[in-house]
DNA sequence: TTGTAAGCGTTATCAC
DNA sequence: GTGATAACGCTTACAA
């Protein structure tokens, strides 16, 4: 045992390469260099209090090698009781507290997965990580969380990121601003399991969970025109998103069914964000010839026009039948009711986690891509509801 | 070069230890063990799929050692440009992908502060997080989060798991359980910082970010006063949390201050949940003399009361005065509006990664632990306004 | 300016 | 049942 000549530490001496073929060493709590030239020639004082105590701290207190250590540590077979026992009091003693980053190395895997949300202000994506959390959680795996903020380019840092800290799978959700999807594919290429939900994306080769957007979405249309709406407008998501596309197909397949003339102007896509819910539901309301009812992409979206519409002194649901998307918390309590569709969020988390997981532990067999369409619910409020029927 | 005498492949040979004094090599990719009793005898066929480019695999690309490589790839000084950029062609071109696991064993710190809340379903913790993303991110740190889900036992696990993986620094909020302290001491003593926010306790050594919650309680019992509300009962949490404590605290002062008779069966402390919630709510209102008014711990409870206040044809607010705290989304709109006070979240997460950081990147010296008090903000809406004014 | 080699804390293989 | 030792991929002090 080496103590360092200047400060007597002891435990934070390292190998310096060699000085005319000698063996140099350097106490790393002092700095200072020096050679062997009259061996033992210093005593050991204490331990450096910035060491954290590791697999061989435990070994040389007992006089074992570190591989016996590391055995009894994860209870292997072939090692006997008191060997075992006595590196578990060891351990207890010392304070030893594994290093991840160590095993995670050696083994080149981090029981880890990533998860992208555009964003976290409305209620859906915080109850989709909750039940991905519990799923993930409960399979003995950690969940690491980066929000891109509805940005591409954060997107794309954050895939980076998550690749530089070797998850293992990753569960991503799009910004609206995606339109390219080579840093997905890198995924793809690395062989880590990538699994999309809400807002995917046909370009990638990866297992998709959604909801049935256009049926959700031709119910919701339907509903309104059984209670009597004729011109109802659609405020609907950026087409690039799938969500958006679907959401408006569905709009106008019941519109076309119940023979309904289908207004182009009373149709607008845009970004998500309530600046443009407010600019894009003016105009609608600004209308010289307004709609009598509106299908929003989502709550946030209908909630801001059934405000403008209270401002307006327009009366909803007489004047004006609104349904949103998605069952905010607040829907249920805005003025009549926001009429919407209920997604299963938790399930939506649970469902993406299982597949990674499936994905993460299968043994090199990738399984085919598939897709998960998962239920919606129409949930019927007073803001649409004009028949009494 | 050694190839698999098996199955040909390059780049997936391994020593592994000694056969009679000769290096034993086993091939990664077809798990084949064989000594090289006749060197050279195979060819090198193809890459492993699986390997993931290092800077040795660029090191060798373009012939130098990994020293440069990494010297290049981190811009240092005292390097040819002509090397740095064969470097990074080469790492382009080779889609280098940099293990940030084992830079962060080599460097013992990981750029990223662990987060752990009791709950996720609430617009409070997801509001937090998005204040502390904010500003991490912005510091290039990761943010990892956990969820203790109310339950000690869990959130121990998760300050485990923390600590395992070397975040470099801890922001937390306790379960309404937590009642030892001996999880978040271990981090104290191995030197980890750790800031607490919201639910915070006295007996950890460490910053910590709250709201004025008195203040807060005393301004919401002192407008319920003002309104005309005599006999107030309160509704609030378990008493080992601070805020709990805080809370009934500032309900205690007003209510003497203005020389209101505080009737103790209509305090109730608790745990927070829904069930809970609905159960104290009905023993309050079925009281024989029940209260004319009520304030919640927090707007769940609240609102709980005004639904079952509605079913029980209680009107509020003449009959009834309902306070809440923390400004959920859906207060806004519920009946009359829930009066309420609202936290600043978002700033309660900037401030805690604001501590975090400095306390991270203090070299050495820890400072002080100190306390954060922001101002929360009395929000009237219809359910407590008896007084025209 | 570049190369050499030790070290970060583990796991796992093989020898004994 | 236990001990050596290579390996995981990287940084860095020192030598060249």
């Amino acid at each position: 045992m080496i103590g360092c000549p200047k400060c007597s530490e002891v435990g934070s001496i390292m190998k310096a390469g060699y000085v005319r073929n000698k063996q140099r060493y350097v106490c790393k709590d002092c700095n200072y260099f020096f050679t062997l030239s009259d061996p033992g020639q210093v005593l050991p004082r204490k331990k450096s209090r910035r060491h954290q105590t590791t697999i061989i701290d435990i070994a040389k207190a007992i006089g074992v090698s570190n591989s016996t250590v590391s055995r009894a540590l994860h209870g292997h077979a072939d090692i006997s009781p008191e060997t075992r026992q006595a590196v578990l009091d060891m351990a207890a003693q010392l304070d030893y507290q594994p290093n991840q980053l160590a095993y995670n190395l050696v083994k080149s895997r981090t029981n880890t997965i990533g998860m992208i949300v555009p964003e976290f202000t409305n209620s859906f994506f915080p109850n989709v990580i909750i039940g991905a959390h519990e799923v993930l959680t409960e399979a003995g795996y950690n969940l690491t969380i980066m929000q891109s903020n509805e940005s591409y380019a954060v997107e794309v840092s954050n895939t980076k990121a998550m690749l530089a800290n070797r998850i293992d799978g990753l569960l991503i959700s799009l910004t609206q601003e995606t339109n390219n999807y080579d840093h997905l594919k890198v995924f793809e290429k690395r062989g880590i399991p990538l699994v999309l939900f809400n807002r995917v994306c046909d370009h990638v080769e990866a297992p998709k969970v959604v909801v049935n957007d256009f049926d959700a979405s031709f119910s919701a249309v339907e509903h309104l025109i059984l209670n009597g709406y004729e011109r109802i407008a659609h405020l609907g998501g950026p087409l690039n998103l799938r969500v958006s596309r679907e959401r408006l197909r569905g709009y106008r397949a019941a519109m076309e069914k119940y023979g309904k003339n289908i207004e182009e102007n009373m149709i607008i896509q845009g970004m998500f964000s309530q600046q443009k819910a407010r600019i894009y539901g003016k105009y609608l309301l600004d209308l010289e010839n307004r709609p009598d009812a509106i299908f929003a992409v989502n709550d946030s979206a209908a909630i801001e026009i059934m405000l403008m519409a209270l401002e307006k002194g327009i009366k909803i649901p007489d004047q004006l039948g609104v349904v949103g998307f998605s069952d905010n918390p607040e829907s249920a309590y805005i003025g009549p009711g926001l009429t919407t569709i209920r997604q299963p969020t938790a399930e939506i988390g649970k469902t993406t986690a299982k597949w990674i997981l499936q994905l993460v532990e299968s043994e090199e067999e990738v399984k085919l891509p598939n897709e998960t369409v998962l239920k919606t619910e129409l949930v019927v409020r007073g803001s649409s509801k004009r028949n009494p029927s």
